[in-house]
DNA sequence: TTGTCTGGCGAACGTTCGTTCGCTATACTT
DNA sequence: AAGTATAGCGAACGAACGTTCGCCAGACAA
C-alpha cells in the first residue's frame, strides 16, 4: 500500500465525514496497527505537502474539499491540443460564489436569454443587489412580474433586453426593481 | 447575541479552517467563558438541526461547506412569481462532479457549440470516459485533433456534430477516439 | 412574593488525542 | 558479510477533548 493510496483513504474519510480522522480511525481505514505507524505516514504525506497538521497535532486537508483539476483549453471551434498536463485546481463553489450570504441559485425557465448561453434548466447564481452595470445580466421586477434579461440603457432610462430575437425588449412602464445580478451559470447534463 | 448568530460564527470558522472548532475555541469566538455554556449552545443547535455532533461528541456541519440556496424559478420568457421562500440548498461541487478522481475542467475556445448554450470562456466538466452514449457532448481526438461536439451514429459509424450552423460535421476518416463525457457547464461573469 | 425555567459560570472527571519510546524485520549500500 | 536506513509494532505519556456537576442570576408565570 502506497502513501499516495492510504492519502486518498484520508481525504474520501474527509469528504464523506465533514472532517480528518484521528490516527485511530486512520488505523481502521489503511490497515495499519499502531498509531506510530500511521505518526510516521502523516509525517511523510505532511514532508510532501499532501496534508498538513495545525498546532495542536490535528491533521487536515492542503486542497480543499471539492477542488477539480483545470487541465486546459478545448478549441470548440477547430481541434487543437488539450495537453495532459494539469495547469491549476480550483473549487468550484468558492470560484463561483462570492457572497456566500447574498448569493442563492435559481433555476431558468423559458429561452429568451439563449444567445447569452442560458438555457432551460440552467442554474443562475444570482448576488442581491438593487442596482447594476449596463451590460450585465439581472433578476428585475418590473411592472409587478419578474425577469431575468440584459440591462441596458435608452436615454437615461433603464430596459430590460432579452436575448433572443423572438422576444421584445421591455420598456417598464409602471415599476421597475432590480432584484440581483446574475454572476454565474451552472448547467448539469444527466 | 444569540444562537443563530453564533452559529454564523461556528461556521465561519469551518469555511476558514476546514475544520469545525473545539468548545475551547468556541469559547473564544463566541465570548462565552465556560466549556458547559457552549455544552449548552451546542446543545440548542443541535436540538434545532443547525448541527449534528459525531458518536465521539465532536461537532459537525449539517449544511457542507458551500451549499447555497435554491430559490425558485425565474421564467426567461415571460416575468412570472419567483418567491422569496428556500426551496433546497445544494453544493455546487457535489450537484456538478460525480468521481472527483475521473474529472477535470477545460476552458471552452470558439463558438461551434453555442446553440447548445456552450460560449467561449465557459468551463466544461468532463468525465474520462472512453464511450458514450449518442447525444451526448464528448471530448474527442479524431484525425489528430481534439475537440467538442454532439456525438451522433449513422450507419452505426459515430460521427461528431457542432451547435452552431456555420460549422459542419466532422466524420472521422483517419482516427477517432472519446477522451471524455461533458457532465457540466460552469460561467462565471466578471 | 414565590416557584420554575433557562443561560451562563468555574471546577472536576474520564476518555481520546497526538506524540514518543524501545524494539523488530526488511531492504539497500558498502 | 556487516552497516545503515526505513516501516511497522505495542506500550506509555501528557495534553486537550467533551461532559457533568453544583451554583447563581435573570425572566416569566402563578
Amino acid at each position: 500500500m502506497t502513501d499516495i493510496t492510504n492519502r486518498r483513504k484520508i481525504l474520501d474519510f474527509y469528504r464523506s465525514h465533514y472532517r480528518m480522522p484521528s490516527y485511530a480511525e486512520i488505523m481502521d481505514i489503511t490497515g495499519l496497527r499502531s498509531k506510530d505507524s500511521v505518526f510516521k505516514l502523516v509525517g511523510r504525506l505532511s514532508r510532501d505537502g499532501y496534508l498538513r497538521k495545525d498546532r495542536r497535532g490535528r491533521i487536515l486537508p492542503t486542497s480543499v474539499l471539492g477542488e477539480i483539476k483545470i487541465l486546459g483549453l478545448v478549441e470548440a471551434g477547430i481541434p487543437s491540443v488539450a495537453e495532459e498536463e494539469s495547469i491549476d485546481t480550483i473549487a468550484l463553489d468558492e470560484y463561483l460564489i462570492k457572497d456566500r450570504d447574498s448569493s442563492y441559485l435559481l433555476r431558468v425557465k423559458g429561452d429568451s436569454m439563449k444567445d447569452a448561453g442560458i438555457v432551460e434548466g440552467d442554474l443562475v447564481i444570482a448576488e442581491r443587489a438593487d442596482n447594476a452595470k449596463e451590460g450585465e445580466i439581472v433578476i428585475a421586477e418590473v411592472d409587478g412580474g419578474w425577469t431575468m434579461k440584459y440591462l441596458r440603457m435608452k436615454k437615461g432610462q433603464p430596459y430590460l433586453e432579452p436575448a433572443n430575437e423572438a422576444y421584445e425588449p421591455i420598456y417598464p412602464t409602471d415599476s421597475f426593481a432590480i432584484s440581483a445580478v446574475v454572476r454565474g451559470v451552472v448547467r448539469k447534463y444527466t
